[in-house]
DNA sequence: CGGAATCCAGTGCGATACTG
DNA sequence: CAGTATCGCACTGGATTCCG
């Protein structure tokens, strides 16, 4: 989902049938990388595009430029181009963006309290129950 | 995704290369109707599987057996199995789930007073700059 | 009633390659 | 440097059907 989720929202918004505050907050950041974006430019400030690709080795260069892409749609994050000798482009948070960092703070604390507690436990199980793996291992 | 970002999340977890809370968090509700499951446990206590199922009309049968089963497996939510005549199953939020609450609402918070700003601007645009419309309209 | 299996269309996203 | 287009496979999730 996530690109479906943020879709369907906005869809629902334009026809003015939208009446789920907690699915539109989830629909802004629930994209791949999209937490790790704000979180990075919330703590750290703006970033160049080519410093958030370093940031987060593991993302595409596609998937990155595209979830941008959304969040400045959005309105969390300002899209600046600098002209250096070649054209860069550097990322930071909106007023709006930054409104959303309480929450991404408190995810923070909780999956940081919850991993310490699934440490504890037996660390076959890690107390999560069953969990699909997928059919090729990587 | 969603599930996919849930079954690499827990992948890392096994593998023991896990270091990034928010995105743990975030894979704990961020799957389809996960967040309005959470919520309405919250607010409401307890329900059958057949109460959540006239809760949320648009989700399906199978979505919702298999969500349910996630958020069981992730420890948010307890199954009690309650013989009836026919045998209903009971779904109610452990401390755990309850332990979400607070970000729950925190997002419910932030979407609220967001969709009220948005509705102060052109309705046409939403200020949302573009938005991909799917290719079939509903 | 609650859940699981099967089938299938729609989507996400990585790899690669091309523009300005 | 940043962004876009194309291709291809894996995953999602709706509809339907079957089991306890």
């Amino acid at each position: 989902m996530t690109d479906l989720v943020r879709n369907e929202v906005q869809e629902k918004l334009i026809n003015g049938v939208f009446n789920c505050p907690k699915e539109f907050t989830l629909s802004m950041f629930s994209g791949k990388w999209k937490i790790n974006i704000i979180y990075h430019l919330g703590k750290e400030g703006a970033y160049y595009f080519s410093e958030i690709e370093r940031l987060l080795p593991a993302a595409s260069h596609k998937e990155l430029s595209e979830k941008l892409k959304e969040l400045a749609a959005d309105g969390l994050v300002k899209r600046t181009e600098v002209k250096d000798q070649r054209i860069k482009v550097s990322y930071s948070l909106t007023p709006l963006g930054e409104s959303l960092l309480p929450i991404v703070n408190a995810m923070y604390d909780w999956g940081t309290k919850r991993l310490r507690e699934l440490k504890l436990d037996d660390k076959a199980t890690f107390g999560l129950g069953e969990v699909k793996r997928p059919a090729s291992e990587k």
